[in-house]
DNA sequence: GGGCATTGTAACGGAGTTGTTACGGCTTCC
DNA sequence: GGAAGCCGTAACAACTCCGTTACAATGCCC
């Protein structure tokens, strides 16, 4: 995703740049503070989509920044522990951080949990607030409970689309086939996997292009489905 | 932490006061018991967040409350064991002891081990919130149930899948094959060790780079495996 | 009442998964 | 040095799971 903005506050200038750099380069906006003082100023004036966290700041240290944060905003925060410092992992987790990062740590580890937690961030978002859902050439309007691929308007049964809205409203989560079947069906049906097979399948047939190897509904052996991933 | 509650089985007094001494400095409250007959009645009216357990009783000796304990609970237990008695620290672990300690130790002994195997305990607590592992180029997301290895994503049959997220969940820890066995196989699978075998190879396989080399899952002979060095 | 859409049930074949067994290397213990 | 135990590896067979298809039951609208 283009342009998100990301906060790094840490003391170190060697990890300051290292940090902004490869954030840089992976196409993200990224504004930089040294203190935590500092980033509670910037943070007041304007709300990044990201907070990259030190824990060992001078002064307000980062599980004070965290706390302060977190009375105000749920924006997703990473913390940046010692390595082994396993209770600052503790602690910043009840704190509300949403993962953390031991030092030192590859630009590839960087990279992976920053995308992980803006992953889940976005869907959290479209699982919520939103009344549409997009993915890929896949669009759903909730209001008005249209369905359309490639533009064209595609028919959906009552349970076909019920299905398919519980499915968009937990994408890129894994649903056990007892948990759709509990949602989208009730109470009394988990176990009952025949229905789910088939209407995935009614349902993939409307929306697929090709059935055979489905981009949208995709199938985990022995766990259940997920709608879309990343990419 | 403050305040951590610790129960001390042994009948030697000399070392049951400097076990005591030590800890109440380190500011742990502290239980004591002379034999495995009391500590059972104490565990009986308030469970601990440790206990530390001498192998030689009289009467029903470590071993045996380690066994009377792991029936009902998942408490960290240390042992304390004569130096040298290899066999000891393989049956005590077997059994499901945490860890153990050679007498005669020092302070800093006692107390470094003490720290490290109740860090891993709050650990794995967080664990269960977490949403994401990641130890060297592995990396996992338990909402996605995807799995990377060098930013690559590996297929894992379900099975595969749980053996590794238990693994994952109480990383650092020996985990008995019995353990994994009742826990991602289920209880009847206790003693067949066959099938564990076989699945930690198929997991090698698609993890390790060499896996004669293994450097995620770790086995140590007799007991289990473990994923992670020990910090 | 007849036609149609929708939904649940049953059956089958194939792919993938899983438990079993066997074998050989390695270590440990007498 | 031989026996026993433990582990990794390999191949095999049974099985599970899923997609697919056909069919029956239900409800709805004209």
């Amino acid at each position: 995703m283009p342009g998100e903005h990301i906060l790094v506050v840490d003391d170190e200038p060697r990890y300051l740049r290292l940090v902004r750099f490869n954030l840089e380069a992976a196409g993200y906006r990224v504004g930089c503070a040294a203190t935590g003082e500092e980033a509670l100023t910037i943070l007041a004036k304007q709300i990044p989509d990201l907070v990259i966290l030190d824990v060992m700041l001078p002064g307000l240290d980062g599980f004070g920044v965290c706390a302060r944060i977190r009375e105000v905003s749920m924006i997703p925060i990473i913390m940046l522990t010692a390595r082994g410092a396993e209770e600052d992992k503790v602690k910043g987790l009840r704190l509300g951080a949403d993962d953390y990062i031991a030092k030192p740590f590859s630009a590839q580890e960087l990279l992976a949990r920053v995308e992980a937690v803006l992953r889940r961030v976005r869907l959290a978002e479209v699982a919520g607030r939103q009344t549409s859902f997009t993915q890929g050439d896949l669009q759903m309007d909730f209001l008005t409970r249209r369905v359309t691929v490639r533009g064209k308007e595609v028919r959906l049964s009552p349970t076909e689309y019920r299905l398919l809205h519980y499915l968009a409203a937990n994408a890129g989560k894994v649903l056990t086939q007892d948990d759709l079947l509990e949602k989208v069906w009730g109470q009394g049906y988990r176990g009952e996997q025949e229905v789910l097979r088939v209407t995935v399948w009614r349902l993939r047939q409307k929306l697929e292009d090709d059935s055979q190897h489905p981009q949208y509904i995709v199938t985990l052996s022995g766990v259940g489905y997920i709608l879309g991933g990343p990419t």
